[in-house]
DNA sequence: TCTACATTTCGCCACTTAACGAATTATACT
DNA sequence: AGTATAATTCGTTAAGTGGCGAAATGTAGA
């Protein structure tokens, strides 16, 4: 039950939908999920880590960079019912689609280039 | 987005877990809810409240009392994956099968007969 | 080694949630 | 009409959540 309700806590909140609809096509670097929500980077922190504990999704460090994925767990038969209802109850959700339209520009640059200019700001 | 966090929200408690479970059967009085629950009606009423703000369940009154079952949308496909994942997830669950115990000799009495022997403990 | 920087952790604040009892509403029965 | 009672709404309180900036952590490169 705890486990069930950890799940289902981690979903309970439309940021980690976005994340993890944003993940629906695969990895990505913190930075580029930082970027396309526009928050705090330790308020997106907070979030990966509770998608993280739900076991919803899994992390990859690469040198300085973590990459985010869903979990293997997440694409069972088992939790694979949750995902397919989030992403067809969401495909045409505005937030969600707008979300892809900016990942989409973001994927393009790569991760280097989009930390670089975002140092630049500062 | 806001339905779909509406619906999340809701699954995001244990407590509402274990009503839904308990209405996995078919449809049950808000009394023998309360029962089972062993909880104040008050904030059981609110958890049905927030189920049916979400369209996890409908509500039929009849005479003083209030039966609340799984609405048809939630049987509908989409929804169903939900509540498919969440019944094989909580079906070994020590909670979920205690109540079901407990709900079973509720069931027995009737509804009539549980209101009239809550009564008397007053 | 020292610096830069991506990410996480920590501390704080505003807001939400879940619990209860008291008061209210609505229905059945006398 | 008046009473009993199933259920809900309201007000209050304690605990949990989500946001941020500051500080800490760990890694790449000078």
């Amino acid at each position: 039950m705890r486990e069930i309700v950890t799940i289902t806590k981690a979903l309970a909140n439309d940021v980690r939908l976005r994340i993890l609809m944003m993940l629906s096509e695969g990895e990505l670097c913190a930075c580029q999920i930082i970027e396309v929500l526009d928050l705090a980077p330790s308020t997106v922190s907070k979030h990966l880590s509770i998608l993280h504990q739900a076991r919803l999704v899994d992390a990859r460090k690469n040198g300085r960079w973590v990459y985010y994925q869903r979990s293997r767990i997440g694409t069972s038969p088992i939790n694979g019912d949750i995902f397919r209802w989030l992403r067809e109850s969401l495909k045409n959700d505005d937030q969600i689609k707008t979300d892809a339209v900016t990942l989409k520009k973001i994927t393009k640059i790569g991760v280097e280039e989009l930390c670089k200019r975002r140092a630049q700001k500062d």
